[in-house]
DNA sequence: GTCTATACGGCGATAGAC
DNA sequence: GTCTATCGCCGTATAGAC
């Protein structure tokens, strides 16, 4: 046994900058170009330093994921609380946040070949789905119709199609991308109709 | 001006061999393990030799996946003439052909910020999706019902889910999977009624 | 607890010899 | 057509200074 590697602690604001950088960084210009010595130059700091608080590439990429994920995952339950008559509404507007979703990609691209991330981002969705299953199956009966749609099936289209439009975006498609959307959201004012037919979604999107 | 690189020929029976080397090791190992110096190996070749056919490796890439997609447009032209009946069905079959969607996908993830991948990813989608399109437009109006959907959002989502699917599964999740399967091949069925109810769809995977 | 310096092997890519 | 040498950047590990 030899010993155990020096790690900084988390509460350091050294690393809550490097994240923010992190982050930053991999939105800009994806994750390949999230290095130590890139990312070193970027907060001013040498690249050993980011590797004191980060062992490896895959921990900053994890502690990334799990700041923004808490944090999204906190606002998942309040709006749940506070609309408790419109989950189905909310997994929409919270799939399609642009900048969540954004990196969420990023993520799972590099997830592909990457054991610890595919982890860290199971748990994410994983857990996403859970909350929002149990509260869609709550009502579910209280729906006019289902089209013959499982609750599972349903929010899987709902978190899924937002993802395909992004990564066809990517590409530089965009065939059949605004008929979709507004055929999702007319079948969601039949499911969840709206009181007040004036208040428009307040966007979820924020920063950048 | 300096003089231009020398490439190896499209004939050359060395560049085949590469060409399917580099494709099983993509399949098995994703496209990070493709490396001049892997695939040398894997072919019995030095690394240098790999780069005089492929002078980087975007060009080994590409390479790939036009090869690839040339025999996949030809499969579904003639799949396309064959059923002209069935132009939705084809379309999911298509998109279901695990290999090749595996394969996109592993493309799509390098394509995220590689220019030259996105514009030959791009093409490839674009031909397809054009293809089809032209032929369920054409017998739109036989449908029973379209449920209020455009033929681009429906070729869209015949398209997209089964690429969710594939990325939902990498990570080991399973939610609603089926269920949206099965919702989808219903609907096919009232869309494009069978002759023979007995004639199962034949699988379209191919090879591993 | 923070931070720096240095080293190692693998990578894509280039130039040029056989 | 084939192969070697070389360059600069990468992730990672470690030893040690403040």
């Amino acid at each position: 046994m030899t010993a155990p590697r020096r790690i900084g602690t988390e509460s350091s604001k050294t690393r809550a900058v490097l994240l923010d950088r992190a982050e930053t960084l991999m939105l800009d210009e994806g994750y390949a170009a999230v290095t130590y010595r890139v990312l070193a130059a970027r907060a001013g700091v040498t690249a050993g330093l980011v590797q004191y608080y980060f062992p490896t590439l895959d921990d900053l990429f994890v502690a990334l994921l799990e700041r923004r994920s808490d944090r999204n995952l906190e606002r998942l339950h309040t709006a749940l609380e506070s609309r408790p008559d419109e989950p189905l509404r909310i997994a929409w507007e919270f799939s399609t946040d642009e900048t969540s979703a954004a990196l969420l990609m990023e993520f799972m691209a590099l997830a592909n070949h990457r054991k610890t991330i595919r982890a860290a981002i199971f748990e994410v969705i994983d857990r996403t789905r859970r909350a929002q299953l149990a509260t869609v199956t709550a009502r579910w009966h209280q729906y006019p119709t289902t089209d013959g749609l499982s609750p599972a099936a349903l929010l899987f289209l709902l978190h899924g199609i937002p993802k395909m439009v992004l990564l066809e975006e990517a590409l530089g498609m965009s065939s059949g991308h605004g008929d979709v959307r507004r055929f999702v959201e007319r079948r969601l004012d039949v499911a969840e109709p709206r009181r007040s037919p004036k208040a428009r979604p307040r966007k979820v999107t924020r920063r950048r």
